[in-house]
DNA sequence: CCCTCTTGTTCAGTATTCTAACCATGCTTA
DNA sequence: TAAGCATGGTTAGAATACTGAACAAGAGGG
């Protein structure tokens, strides 16, 4: 929830335009553009991709400059991790959920007797962990490996990876992904 | 404009939550994350976020994974640089305008006679170029170097820097900046 | 079979974004 | 000083995002 109209503000600037010129080039109305610069109206994905193409950016370029420089508490109590996913067979509690910009997704994952991430999925990132009870049965690609109690692993995402707890009792895995897109 | 709707549906299934139950956790209803992720509506920034929020992902995050692999041509013609900067001492034409997922800007620049871009200003990227023509005064910091026909430099946009033609006659630089936010 | 709990979708009404026309200010030129 | 044309800001009304309640389909469970 940073200043996005500032930013917006600044890179239009920069490129000594005017409002009504961005306007023009987006097709959004130049009053909109003088409102979503000044945090008085938060544009809709459509609004804001089009004044972004109008000023040569993306969405993903847009966003990758957030760099608030926001200080945060590095620390985390045992009791500050929070449950994403649903409790059921496999429990997912990441790390600093409420770190400004975060550029890593750590999470703690509690896999039940015989849970199973189901059928491989791939996304676009890099994924790090280690076990840290029980035994699990990683699958990356076409290799496929039983890791135990401080064994890890470390992947590009976009691997079609799986995990299966293979123990008799609860197996817990420590990862971390970067980008936070899992 | 891609599929913003699909990817956040993927997001949540691989987390097991129902539609209702993200939009307990967000504050959005659930009937607009169903509007949402079959793409009948294009949410705004402040509900977008609230959603990743959600499901432990950021704005930053989301955007970074957008990698459409929509095939599109490599070649571009001399006249297809689109002009982003209004045509006034410096001229901005970038490369590539309607590659999808663009991960580069390439900028060819064109400075009038004693046309400067300013005071100093700073954005997170790495940025490098050439002169093409011409004599260019390039400060990056607190060093500061007259570069001519064939010189180059590559820096990280956050040190703050400025550009000036020097030259009795326009110059013209050609640049490229990773992630194109500038 | 009915009941209940879950799932996601639909739709009428409300809140917000977005637009178009108007307004205020400052700069340039006559 | 006035006229002209930039700049960005304000505001009533149109368009669209968003909400809450009602609906439909499926999965158990008794």
């Amino acid at each position: 929830m940073p200043k996005i109209g500032t930013r917006l503000r600044e890179l239009r600037r920069r490129r000594n335009l005017g409002v009504r010129e961005v306007a023009l080039r987006s097709g959004i109305s130049h009053s909109s553009i003088s409102l979503i610069e000044r945090d008085c109206m938060s544009p809709s994905i459509d609004t804001l991709s089009a004044i972004l193409d109008a000023l040569g950016t993306t969405l993903t370029g847009f966003f990758s400059d957030l760099n608030s420089t926001v200080p945060h508490s590095p620390f985390y109590e045992a009791s500050e991790w929070v449950e994403i996913g649903k409790a059921q067979t496999i429990s997912y509690r990441m790390l600093g959920m409420n770190y400004p910009n975060r550029q890593i997704l750590m999470l703690h994952e509690t896999y039940a007797v015989g849970a199973d991430t189901g059928e491989p999925f791939s996304h676009s990132a890099q994924e790090a962990g280690t076990v840290l009870h029980g035994a699990v049965e990683v699958t990356v690609g076409d290799e496929c490996r039983v890791l135990k109690t401080g064994d890890g692993y470390y992947f590009d995402s976009r691997m079609p990876h799986r995990f299966r707890n293979v123990a008799n009792e609860p197996s817990t895995v420590l990862s971390a992904v970067t980008p936070p897109t899992y």
